[in-house]
DNA sequence: CTGGAAAATGAATAGGTATTCAGTACCATA
DNA sequence: TATGGTACTGAATACCTATTCATTTTCCAG
């Protein structure tokens, strides 16, 4: 019981972060104003995370957790290359369309200083690219990708492509739903790395 | 001579602006250590800035226009869409890789709020969004790319790979040059775009 | 019931820095 | 040399908020 209601506050508190700090910027939001909307006291806060930076630490970890394990999941059992290439541009517009609040975190806030985003990009994101490169050699190896690709090279290539959808996406203020877009972006990433035809 | 020396000042300030923001970020850098590099009083940043985040906005302005004036400089007079896509690849990739702490700056610390990064997105972003399209669009009318293309979108992509190859490069801290790149890359871009073959 | 550990509270602290402004230095002109 | 205006200075101000910790509340084992 205890430990349901100390993971409940935990959430509570990481939904809260998320709300104020996709709303007014990370350095615009107080301690004080999580806490409040959290409805705990500014000092639980620090019960539960070593600092404030740490609270935006846990929130892409939480995010990014739940998006790989969709994303095994998806991949799980598929099989060729652009297949699967397709279902990660699918996946990846799909998960940053699903929250726009979170979405404005990972594709603004999360950015904010080089020393931030060393250590994001290095032990968080690199795997998640790591994944794309992967299969971007085993269509390479397939045939079905142009033989010249280097699949990391290649593999920035795509996530910069998907990245910069979910961030005009954000700075856009229509009411669009970003996995519309999933179509004809396939369309170009395929073209990036597709033996010719 | 008082308005020549004024411009020193003031190119000075922004000099020493760029080191320390990109060596310690926009947060951590205080504007008495900003004015002590320009070898000025605290004060005078104020006779030249409203306020310290209009320095990071002026740092920014200077640089794009800069890179504006060169690339239009360079595809004057060039015709066909495939090489004007080249070549804006190679500028991009040239001039980005040409300061590094410049490139700290406009790559991680600028994009810290969501409020910033639209202020700059629509204003001055967008117009070189808006020649990459073009020359897309070019390209499909001339039949060079493919017809089914949104130049818009299209172009969106195209600066997406730019960006994060940029950031790659910025974040990694190996001693490449970031224009080494540029043929793979263009290759890349010219898939996306290019009619089958 | 009850004693005490664990969890939670929120007012006080402690540290930091953007911005101001009263004063100083400089310079052109008469 | 005197005068007035402009540029510059940097110490003082004014404000802000992350974090701490003495106290209170909650909870449960005995």
């Amino acid at each position: 019981m205890a430990r349901r209601s100390s993971e409940d506050k935990k959430e509570r508190i990481l939904d809260a972060a998320t709300v104020e700090i996709a709303r007014h910027g990370y350095h615009q939001t107080t301690v004080a104003v999580i806490a409040r909307r959290a409805g705990v006291a500014d000092g639980t806060i620090y019960l539960y995370f070593k600092n404030k930076e740490e609270i935006l630490v846990s929130l892409f970890e939480r995010a990014l957790g739940r998006f790989i394990a969709k994303g095994q999941e998806q991949l799980e059992g598929m099989t060729g290359a652009a297949d699967k290439l397709r279902a990660i541009v699918d996946l990846h517009l799909t998960l940053v369309g699903q929250d726009r609040d979170l979405a404005i975190i990972t594709q603004v806030e999360l950015r904010h200083s080089l020393h931030f985003l060393e250590e994001l990009s290095r032990a968080q994101v690199g795997g998640y690219l790591a994944i794309i490169a992967q299969v971007i050699a085993e269509g390479v190896a397939s045939g079905q990708f142009r033989a010249d690709l280097d699949p990391v090279l290649a593999g920035k290539a795509v996530f910069g492509v998907l990245d910069e959808m979910a961030t005009d996406w954000v700075l856009s203020r229509r009411n669009t739903r970003l996995e519309a877009k999933a179509p004809e972006v396939t369309e170009l990433v395929l073209g990036m790395v597709a033996s010719g035809g």
